[in-house]
DNA sequence: TCCATTTATTGACCATGGTCATTTTATATG
DNA sequence: CATATAAAATGACCATGGTCAATAAATGGA
């Protein structure tokens, strides 16, 4: 690893800090890196030392916050139905629609980035894969596929019924009614 | 409708041949309106005049790209088997992921806008939603779901696999691949 | 043809994300 | 402690998307 100063730790950890602080009171969207060097109390480009562009800052906390949601997931009893997993799931998504703003950076990081650094995001796709598999591989849907490419679709679906849900044309039908209805065709076939 | 002078369609033509050429020599994701309404031989507020943002513009290019691909599906014959399917909308995806910008732009706006205007991206989703349905009304696959259904989740596969192409991680797997497991256990599920 | 009104265009200006040569601060070494 | 070297912070500066009051051009009517 390269050397770091306590004072980096410090300074990175007062730009969290004011990023946060910021979103709490005028969500993502509205947060202004001019506003975070300044609550920080260093210069606009000390944000840019400590973070690639204004996006990785929010790969972190997006990326810190879908983790939270999936430590809890994973600490829950096995779903016994369609329904059962998606009251598992909803908190998470909540989350991921809370913005249109969100769910467009969470998209754009969903794959890894280009680069070789895999982000938070990304990460967090990763390991909801894994807490899916482990889940899905005790409860009773359809078992002629892997537990792995089970949680692949509820991912896609999920992120399908999430665009839909922004869409004003399409959003008279409720979030969780949609995807139910692509679980149910997705988990349980019935041809 | 309101009124349109003659020399509006004209401007609006010159800015769109401006920025396609630039396309052609510099991909999506170099365009500059800068250097659109210099070609295009008018000023920067003109081009905001005619699209609202530089978003717009991509759409109108990207959707009418995305519908010529469509034009061919739709008068295509029948596909009896999930490879035949995958011939048919790979001409299509392969356009979704010629840049990384133009996925993502596809992503922004797949879903209609915030507003009430319906883009012309959110259009060709919509319409690919109707040619599916035409489409695998008569191909070999599951009957237990609507034909609709059956496109919505070849639409979801699609793009799941398409942001794991992006994936520097999961990109061994070639795109076509990836996708035929999915569509596999989607159109011809064996439990 | 002349004027009034609507429509289209202009370009200086702004907001904001991002860069980088320079300066300051910390740390190691004799 | 003094000095050299590496790490961190600075802020003037840039690129680019987007705004808007002012201006020009087209159109319809008397």
């Amino acid at each position: 690893m390269t050397k770091m100063q306590p004072r980096t730790l410090k300074t990175r950890a007062r730009l969290l800090e004011a990023a946060q602080q910021i979103i709490a009171e005028v969500g993502y969207e509205g947060l202004r890196t001019q506003e975070v060097v300044k609550r920080a109390g260093v210069a606009k480009g000390t944000f840019f030392a400590h973070f690639h562009d204004k996006d990785a800052l929010m790969e972190i906390l997006i990326g810190a916050e879908m983790d939270a949601f999936l430590d809890r997931a994973e600490n829950a009893p096995t779903p016994d139905s369609v329904d059962a997993l998606l009251d598992l799931i909803m908190p998470l998504l909540d989350f991921m629609r809370c913005e249109r703003y969100v769910f467009d950076v969470i998209l754009r990081h969903s794959g890894a980035a280009a680069k070789d650094n895999i982000g938070p995001i990304a990460l967090a796709f990763a390991r909801q894969d894994e807490v899916f598999s482990k889940i899905l591989e005790n409860a009773p849907f359809r078992k002629d596929i892997s537990a792995g490419l089970l949680g692949e679709g509820i991912q896609a679906f999920a992120i399908q019924a999430l665009a839909l849900d922004f869409c004003t044309i399409n959003n008279e039908m409720p979030l969780p009614e949609r995807l139910s209805v692509y679980l149910d065709a997705w988990l349980l076939p019935k041809g």
